[in-house]
RNA sequence: GGCAGGUUGCCCGAGUGGCCAAAGGGAGCAGACUGUAAAUCUGCCGGCUCAGCCUACGUUGGUUCGAACCCAACACCUGCCA
């Protein structure tokens, strides 16, 4: 047990908000206690917002505390209030489908093993059963309609409308916190600071019903100097399957981070000792073109999110790829192992080879054909660190690299492989 | 329920019959400078079989040689009055 967890975690700019600090610190130097956060199925996969959530409570298990993920297949079948607007329902099936994703992402992130072996469940198996009567009178009796009402998200709401629906989110996120009160003793839950009010209703709930002492904490928004919303990147989300962002786009986006940005992410991100992310901090100011900061970030978070093999292949991929070497005198293998991390298309080898513009939308490194022709025409298309000169040049296989890859570049950091095949 | 105003490209927002793929700003992209950073400057920024064509200004229909712009109906939003 480190009793220091709670300092820590204020260090890092993790607590944004808490409700008695004193009481939980005083109950986490008595004990080990158990924590728990939600995670919904609103998508197929984990974000970095969800990261932020994992990796906080991977620092409490560290501490000595037990931690609990909850699947949220009951509340994604009704999905939180934001404000802007209504939530289309997801059905059934997707719902469940997301919500074994999401189990099998969280479970990367904890120990499973040991006294405070980290626990994963999912609040459809206590509210699917649970009849509309029961429901309304032993939840339902405790929340005051007026104080719900009184709500920011439902306040920003109430002018464009609101589905009861939605309305009534909060009590089955209430519910989870008492539920794994009473299964597990749960005393902690967190969560990002806009979820303050369905966490504080459910310390709430299990306050008036078991007459306990609850705890909760926020972790603050991510937000960056520039003002643009963090974990977005042109092409989308940052997601955390490998399916939906690679491991080589994942670690590009980590290391790709604004220095302004660098030590609060390191801080929030990876487990680094103060002392390391100072000296590393002195590194960005000192030697801001070593990007020591901005690397050890993406080896790090790559590493947790992917594991150190894959983290291994995009770092060798990259520094091939953009290691300022000729790329001709890389061999076949190595140059294909990292293409293959890329955006790659394969080509037929045929007498008339494609031009650059259609491999640049082939490899989705332009978005349309009028996009990858203006591309090459502002000069910002090149094929083995080559210009593209103009919009009709093909592919010329005099050009091709080991093993027959080509290395496609738009701008100066937008890669993807071509192969004659 | 009555009256008034609004609905434009990713977002904000100008445009009130041809010169409109539509001013300006933001976001985004590329070039220069750099460190695969920021800031700055410059260019670009609907799609395509790209000197042309197609799609687009809430929806549908109409007037006109020609409509984002005029008319009608419908939908949604905002304000004022009940």
């Amino acid at each position: 047990m480190n009793p220091h967890v709670l300092a820590d975690l204020e260090w890092r700019g993790l607590i944004a908000h808490s409700t008695d600090f004193d009481a939980l610190s005083a109950d986490m130097s008595a004990g080990p206690i158990t924590v728990y956060c939600g995670f919904d199925p609103s998508a197929p996969s984990l974000h970095m917002g969800n990261l932020l959530q994992l990796l906080t409570l991977r620092r409490l298990q560290d501490a000595g505390h037990k931690p609990i993920g909850i699947v949220g297949g009951a509340t994604g079948m009704i999905g939180d209030p934001k404000e802007a607007g209504e939530r289309k329902l997801n059905t059934l099936e997707t719902v469940q489908q997301w919500s074994e994703n999401l189990r099998e992402q969280l479970s990367r992130f904890w120990s499973f093993d040991g006294d405070n072996a980290a626990l994963v469940v999912n609040n459809y198996d206590w509210t699917s059963s649970m009849s509309t009567i029961e429901f309304l009178r032993d939840v339902g009796k405790h929340f005051p309609v007026n104080r719900m009402l009184a709500r920011e998200v439902v306040r920003s709401r109430l002018e464009a409308g609101i589905s009861y629906t939605e309305f009534s989110y909060v009590l089955l996120q209430s519910l989870d916190y008492l539920e794994l009160f009473r299964r597990y003793g749960c005393s902690l839950q967190t969560g990002g600071s806009d979820q303050w009010g369905n966490i504080t209703a459910g310390v709430e709930l299990v306050r008036r019903v078991e007459g306990a002492r609850v705890h909760a904490l926020a972790t603050p928004l991510v937000t960056k100097a520039d003002g643009t919303k963090f974990g977005k990147t042109e092409s989308g989300s940052v997601w955390l399957d490998a399916s939906m962002t690679s491991p080589y786009a994942y670690h590009q986006f980590w290391l790709n981070t604004d220095d302004r940005d660098v030590v609060s992410l390191l801080k929030y991100f990876t487990f680094r000792s103060r002392e390391e992310i100072e000296e590393l901090e002195r590194l960005v100011k000192e030697r801001p073109q070593l990007r020591a900061a901005q690397r050890t970030l993406a080896d790090d978070v790559t590493t947790l999110t992917h594991g150190a093999e894959q983290t291994e292949k995009v770092k060798a991929a990259a520094d091939a790829l953009f290691g300022g070497g000729n790329l001709r005198d890389l061999d076949g293998d190595t140059l294909g192992s990292a293409l293959r991390e890329t955006p790659h298309a394969d080509v037929p080898n045929e007498d008339e080879l494609p031009t650059y513009v259609d491999l640049l939308v082939a490899t989705q490194l332009a978005p349309s054909k009028g996009a990858a022709r203006r591309t090459v025409q502002e000069g910002g298309a090149y094929v083995n660190n080559v210009r593209i000169a103009d919009v009709d040049q093909r592919l010329d296989r005099d050009d091709a690299l080991g093993n027959g890859w080509f290395v496609l570049r738009r701008g100066k950091r937008h890669l993807a492989g071509i192969r004659l095949v």
